[in-house]
Parts: structure tokens; C-alpha cells; sequence
DNA sequence: CTTAAAAGCTATGCAGAGTAGCTTTTATGC
DNA sequence: GCATAAAAGCTACTCTGCATAGCTTTTAAG
């Protein structure tokens, strides 16, 4: 049989194409074997678990993530970069929940997720030194934002807000509130 | 062999008693069976799936979260209320990690959980009519109220803060972020 | 004191993670 | 060109978890 040509880089690849589609639950590795055109043990050779596979997914997400606000907030400062990176946030994760999904809560504190999470973590810093933020006073502001908007998401997202009602305008709200908060 | 007086309300218990200890993801109908002291397909007479008996759990743990809440707000009305709310929540939480993580995030749309979920928002509309919020703004309330917090304790919870630097004083500034937008 | 429903059991099927051990491909050194 | 070893594939198997089938035992009710 001929080689696939399989990565650790491919089968991230594959598996994100997967859960775009199906979810983060429909992620196994019989499934991303299937669409890899492998047998399943067969992944072993690249990934060594499937929560390996999970982590390196993650590393994956969290970069393009970091990319996509990175840019967002380029040539903005103080409430118009806060805003931005806010909303970028949003419409990345809404956008592919089943990719954000793949991102563990605490992506610092595990060693493979940990610089691309950090990187991620410098963006929301960055728009924050416009406002002379520094040390604890920068932590709280980033635990507020990101805590706020993780938690918006997650529960939009997962279908939290009944009705589709409003949500855009709850979302402004809620980026206001932020951005209350840092003056 | 003697029956072991089991019943929905009693595996629930066991069950919650398992997250408590292990965590959700250690939740099994084997664990569950060994801890009741029966095989595991005899959970199949009281219960009709490991979905079934996570909805169970998360009844439970609504119920439970909206008592404690309901108690926590009384006698205090506008920000003390809220406030009252918001730390309470952030209480049970963290207090049990495995067992909030049982109720997911569509509540509301899970027609077993539904009831239950529109008493606890209940309590949220209650401490907000003190602030006249109706119709849509006590919505978009609402929705700043739960986003903020959820997503504080889903990120505390889950390792997401890397040291516990001043977690207090951070999820102190939330609360009064999300006061000040109600003002 | 009979009997039927309720509540247990064992056996079985199926899916997913992971391992063992074999075969085939392919890159590399001669 | 060709031998050969590592890389990459495969099948077969184990283990765990969910779930169903069908049998047996307990127990409550007439």
C-alpha cells in the first residue's frame, strides 16, 4: 500500500477539518483515520495519544487565534483595540466552536499549549500598555476580559441564550462594560 | 442477593458523590454501579443512559445553586444583591468544580434541565428589578451577569489563572465591572 | 400463599484507545 | 544499481465503557 504522506502537521490538519465539521465530540482517532485514508493504529507512528493529538490541536488553534487578534487590533489603541480584539475574539470562536473548543482552560499550565498560550496572553497585554497597565492592575484587567468574553462565547456557543435575541447588542454591552472597567 | 434500594434520586446522589470526589470526567456507569454496589447494567432499571442520569445530576445541581443563590440574596436589594449573587455562585463553583461542570451551558434547551434552569435565572431577574431593568435590557443584564461570572469560574476552576495571584481582588473588580455596568 | 412486577444478574455486542508484532516502502550508503 | 535499515503501514488483540437481551430472584399485593 502506498504511503499517505502523514505529519504530526497533517493529522493536526485533518483533526481540525473534523471538528470543524462534526464537533469536538465526533473528534476519535477511528475518524481522523478514516479521513487520513489509514488504519487507526496507524496514527501511533505520528501522535502519540489522542491527547497528544488534542494538544498539539490546541497549540494550533490557540497561534491562529493569536494571529487573527494580533491583526485586529494592528494600528488601534486603548478602547478602539480593546473593542477590536474583543470582537475578533468572538467571531473566531463562534465562527469554529469546534476548534475553540479544543483549547483547555488553562492552556498556560500545560507545557505543549504553554508559549502559544502565552503569545496569545501578550496580545491582550499589549492593548492594555495604552491604558498604563502594568503588573497586578494588568492581570486583573486581562482576567476580566478574558473572562468575560470566554464566558460569552462559551455560553453562546453552546446554545446558553435562548432566543438569538439581541445578542449583538448584548455583546456591545458587554465590550462596554470592559472597557468601563480599564478607565 | 438483597435488593439495594436504589432509585433515580438515589444514583443521582451516588453520582454526584463521584464528581465531588474524581471529577466529571471520572464519571462511568461502572463507577457509578461499584459505588451502589450493584452491576452496572442494573443501573438501567432506574435510569435510561449515561445521558439520562447526567441530566438527572444536573436538575440536582441547579436546584441546589438556586437555593443557595435565592438564600444569598435575601434581605439585600441593587448591589449588594447582586453582588451577594455573584459571589455565592463563585462559591458553589469552586466549592464543586465536578459538579457545576455537570450543567451545561444550554440549560435552558435541555427540556429535563429547562425547568429548573428558568428558576435560577429567575434569582438573576430578581436582583436586577431593583435597577427597573425590563423587558430586553434585563436580558442583555442578565446575559453581562452570567457570561462574566461563568466565565470567571469556568477559567478558576479549570487552572486557567495561572498563580492564584490575588484571584479575590481580580473577581472583586469583576464584580464591581459588571455593578458599574448596571448603573 | 400465589403471582406478577420490579430489580437484580450474566452474557453479549459494539465502539474507541492503545499495544504487539509483522510486512512493505523508501531513503541512504556502498 | 542494490542491499539494508528505519519509517510507516497493516492485522490482531486487549481493555474499558455504553447498551441490550434474556434469565432469576425478591417483594409487594390480592
Amino acid at each position: 500500500m502506498p504511503r499517505a504522506g502523514l505529519s504530526p502537521e497533517v493529522l493536526v490538519g485533518v483533526a481540525l477539518d473534523l471538528v470543524d465539521e462534526k464537533g469536538l465530540e465526533a473528534l476519535s482517532l477511528a475518524a481522523v483515520a478514516e479521513r487520513a485514508g489509514v488504519a487507526a493504529p496507524s496514527l501511533y507512528k505520528h501522535v502519540g495519544s489522542v491527547g497528544a493529538l488534542r494538544e498539539l490541536m490546541a497549540v494550533a488553534v490557540v497561534r491562529q487565534l493569536t494571529k487573527l487578534c494580533a491583526a485586529a487590533v494592528m494600528g488601534r489603541s486603548r478602547a478602539d483595540a480593546v473593542a477590536a480584539l474583543m470582537r475578533e475574539y468572538r467571531a473566531f470562536a463562534l465562527a469554529n466552536p469546534g476548534r475553540y473548543a479544543v483549547v483547555p482552560p488553562n492552556a498556560l499550565q500545560v507545557p505543549a499549549v504553554a508559549a502559544a498560550g502565552a503569545e496569545l496572553l501578550g496580545v491582550f497585554a499589549a492593548v492594555l500598555r495604552a491604558y498604563g497597565l502594568e503588573g497586578s492592575a494588568a492581570t486583573h484587567a486581562i482576567r476580566r476580559m478574558r473572562a468575560t468574553v470566554h464566558g460569552f462565547v462559551v455560553l453562546e456557543a453552546g446554545g446558553g441564550f435562548g432566543l438569538p435575541e439581541d445578542v449583538e447588542a448584548s455583546f456591545d454591552q458587554v465590550v462596554t462594560m470592559v472597557l468601563r472597567s480599564l478607565e
